[in-house]
DNA sequence: TCAGATAATAGTAATAAATACCATTATTGT
DNA sequence: ACAATAATGGTATTTATTACTATTATCTGA
């Protein structure tokens, strides 16, 4: 990643101003408002890319696309399983466990991810 | 899933006899063994089914297929980004915070995945 | 015991996400 | 400005997963 372009510059400010955690299809429909030919694949690779870097998050997601976070500071979610909504978990930053789990297991951890599914409040609502 | 079947008996069986969080092609290639013209559909239903029902987990895993894990107490992961394993991490086995949560947030949590990405230690060897 | 109801399957077609390809364009260091 | 080459747009392809449907297997209860 050692030129710059403007469709990278474009799609990382798209990402890092909403809070949705947003799949590459939203990413794909803002970044046209700007640049209306920009490809597909350009979209794709840039957030494997910026992903790769360290710029943002890719989050998977169970039945479904991955979603793309534009915050890459420690944080985990809450995601719902009904509408498909993801909310952020900031107060509960860090699982601590990693240091003592590197060293009974030797393995190195790079990254770690807390999920929790459930259902949002707007969805309990919903629900009989 | 109120019927039995042989097939699903199989895929459940299968699933329960290995540790290595298997993807769904590599389920079917074992029940084929026994029961060689079972459809790949049949063992993406079921393993749908079971893992809706909790008898066995689904694992998102980053960028490649879901796998599988017949083990569904809880239980959290270590994921290598080199060889693609998964293992197990059953000492620290749960992440106390969910009854905060649901508090603090309102929303309601089913599910919680946690999963440490990174180099396992075979994989650590074969890096310069 | 067996006949009707219908859940489940096999085989195949279709979908959706993501990547691969490649000729063209844009960026960068000199 | 120019050469080197990273990045793109447009398209084709792959891969995982689901949808469809005629047939088969399971279950219930008369
Ligand atoms: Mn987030
Ligand atoms: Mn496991
Ligand atoms: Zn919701
Ligand atoms: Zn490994």
């Amino acid at each position: 990643m050692s030129r710059k372009s403007i469709q990278r510059d474009a799609i990382l400010r798209v990402i890092k101003n909403t809070d949705s955690h947003p799949g590459a299809d939203w990413v794909y429909a803002e970044v046209r408002k700007e640049i209306p030919n920009i490809s597909l694949g350009t979209v794709y690779r840039n957030l494997r890319l910026l992903a790769q870097a360290g710029e943002i998050k890719e989050l998977d997601i169970p039945g479904g696309a991955n979603r793309f976070d534009g915050i890459n500071t420690n944080h985990h979610h809450l995601v719902c399983e009904k509408c498909g909504r993801i909310f952020d978990l900031d107060k509960f930053a860090d699982i601590s466990i990693e240091a003592e789990i590197q060293k009974k297991t030797g393995f190195q951890i790079r990254r770690q991810y807390l999920k929790f599914v459930g259902l949002c409040t707007e969805c309990q609502k919903h629900e009989e």
